[in-house]
DNA sequence: GTTCCGCATGAATCGATAG
DNA sequence: ACTATCGATTCATGCGGAA
C-alpha cells in the first residue's frame, strides 16, 4: 500500500478507529507512544466496551501496528490497570505483556503512577485503588532517554531550603517540580537535583466537567521530557480529550491523535485551541 | 502421613529447608502466610541462588504447600520483584502469578510498596527501583480482613500533634502515617482516621544494627493487622532474621518461621528473643 | 541534653573485560 | 559467541563524634 508521508498526519486529530487508521501512517515515523486505551468494561456509557477477556486478543493487532509506525529508537508507553472482577484481580495486562514480548516488544521496565487523589470507595476485600502501571516497551535495547530533563530536586536539600525561599518562589518551585515549568530558578537548582525513581507521585485531574480524563497533563508531559527532544513526533492512538496533544504541545513537540468518539474529537481541538492561543500569547510559538 | 499437630509448630523458628518441612505442618491451620522468598540472582553470597528461568519451577510446589497449610479464610502475601536483566524487566513473576491461578489461588490484589529510600545507581535506560510488588493470593472469595486495623490518622488530632514536632520529624512522621504505619495509631480516635490505598510507602530499614533487613518489621506489621487477629497464627517459609516473628510478637499473634541458613536461625532465634524480653517489660505478655 | 555534619551502607544494573 | 566477574554510578538513612 502507498502511504502518504507523515507530515500529512502531523499536528492533527484523526477521527476514526485505530484498527483502520493505524496502518495508513508510515512505518518508522514516530519518536514516542504514549496512551491510556479504554480499559476492559470501563466507560461503558463512552465506548464500546472491550470484555476483559477478550482484551488482548483486540488489543494485540493494535500493538503490531504501533511497534510498525515506531522509530527503532523510540518508546512506547502504555497506561494501564487491570480491573477486579469477583473478587480478583484480572490478568489480562499480564498477559498481554507477555504476548506482546512474543511480537518482539522488550519490556524495558514497569513504572508506577502512584495517584495522590484516588478514586474513592469502600469494599470488603481491598482498599482504594491508587496506582496504575505505566509499561514501557521499546523495540531495540538502545532506544532516545533523556534524563536530566526530569531530574528532580534533593529531598532534603528541598526541605531546608523551602525555608528560606519567599511564597512566590515556593509556588514557582512546586509546580516546576510537578510539571516541569518555572524555569527562572531551574538554573540555581542544577547541582542540588537527583534522579526520579521508577515511581510517580502525580494527582489526578478532577474532571473539567466534559471529559472524565483520569489522565492528567503531567502523566505524558513526564515521559514526552524523558523520552522525546523538541520537534519529536508524539502518537497516542487513544487521545480521547487531547491531553497528550496539550502536553505534547506545552513542551514544543509535534502530536498525532487518534479519537473514535466524534464528540471527543471535538473536545481534544477546542482544547487544542486554547492551548496554542496560550502559547501564541506567551510568545512561545 | 501422619502429621503432629500444628502447636508443635508454634512459635518456633524451624530451621530447613523450606520443602522438606512444610509438609510436615498439618493442612488448614495458618491464618496468614507472608514472605519475601530469595530472589532471583540476588543475595548470591548468602543464598544458593535461583536463576530466574528456573524461578517459577522452583517455586511452584512451595506455593502448593503452602495453599495446603492455609486456612480457607487466610491470606497469602508474597513480597517479590523481578529484577532487570539485558535491558529488559523479567518475566518470571508475572508468569508466576499465572500459574499460582492454575493451582487454586486466587489473585485478589496488588498493594505496591513504594520504597522511600531506594538502591543508588544511574544506567542509561532506566531509573532506581523504587518499589516492589506484595501480591495478595487466596483461596476463597471470602477471606478474613480487618481493614480498621490499619487505618490512618488524620484530621485535628493530628493537626494538634503534628504542630509540635520538629520539621524533620514532620516529614518523617508524615511519610509514615500516609501508609498507616507508625506506632501510636491506636490512640487516634475512629472519626480521626481514614482507610489506606493499596500503595504502602515505607522506607527499608538498611544498615541496622547487626543485621540488614530489606523487609521491614512495618511490612509484615501492616498486613498481620489487615488479615489477621490476636492469637492467630503467621507463617513465613523464609524468614530470614526473623522479621515476621518480630512483628507477630509485637502484635500478639502467634509465629511459624522456616530459615535454611543456620545463621540467619540463629539471628531470628537472638531478635526474637529481646523482643520476647521488651515485651515483658512493658507488661504486654 | 540537643543538633549537626560526615560517613558507610545497601534485595541494583550496565558495560567492559577476561576466559 | 557466550558466560562470569568487576568497576562505576548513585542517594536516603542511621550511626558516631563534635560543637
Amino acid at each position: 500500500m502507498e502511504l502518504k508521508p507523515i507530515y500529512n498526519f502531523i499536528n492533527k486529530i484523526l477521527c476514526g478507529d485505530v484498527k483502520e487508521i493505524l496502518p495508513q501512517i508510515p512505518s518508522n515515523s514516530v519518536d514516542l507512544i504514549v496512551t491510556s486505551p479504554p480499559y476492559a468494561d470501563k466507560r461503558k456509557n463512552v465506548y464500546n466496551t472491550i470484555p476483559a477477556n477478550k482484551y488482548v486478543e483486540w488489543f494485540l493487532p493494535i500493538a503490531n501496528e504501533l511497534r510498525r509506525v515506531l522509530k527503532d529508537n523510540g518508546s512506547f508507553v502504555l497506561n494501564i490497570k487491570e480491573k477486579a472482577e469477583n473478587g480478583e484481580r484480572h490478568t489480562y495486562v499480564i498477559e498481554l505483556i507477555l504476548e506482546m514480548k512474543n511480537q518482539g516488544w522488550l519490556w524495558v521496565e514497569e513504572y508506577i503512577w502512584h495517584k495522590k487523589n484516588s478514586y474513592p470507595g469502600k469494599w470488603p476485600n481491598r482498599f482504594r485503588d491508587a496506582w496504575e502501571r505505566c509499561l514501557h516497551f521499546t523495540k531495540q535495547k538502545k532506544f532516545k532517554m533523556y534524563q536530566e530533563a526530569v531530574m528532580i530536586p534533593t529531598g532534603n536539600w528541598a526541605k531546608e531550603r523551602l525555608k528560606n525561599l519567599s511564597e512566590r518562589d515556593k509556588m514557582r518551585f512546586e509546580s516546576r517540580s510537578k510539571s516541569g515549568f518555572g524555569k527562572n530558578i531551574s538554573n540555581w537548582l542544577k547541582r542540588d537535583k537527583v534522579y526520579p525513581t521508577n515511581v510517580l507521585y502525580l494527582p489526578t485531574e478532577c474532571s473539567n466537567k466534559n471529559h472524565s480524563a483520569a489522565f492528567p497533563v503531567a502523566l505524558p508531559s513526564w515521559f514526552i521530557r524523558l523520552f522525546t527532544e523538541e520537534g519529536d513526533i508524539v502518537l497516542d492512538p487513544f487521545i480521547g480529550s487531547g491531553t497528550t496533544a496539550v502536553a505534547s504541545l506545552q513542551l514544543n513537540r509535534k502530536y498525532i491523535g487518534i479519537e473514535i468518539k466524534e464528540e471527543y474529537c471535538k473536545l481534544a481541538i477546542e482544547r487544542i485551541k486554547k492551548e496554542v492561543k496560550l502559547n501564541l500569547f506567551s510568545g512561545k510559538a
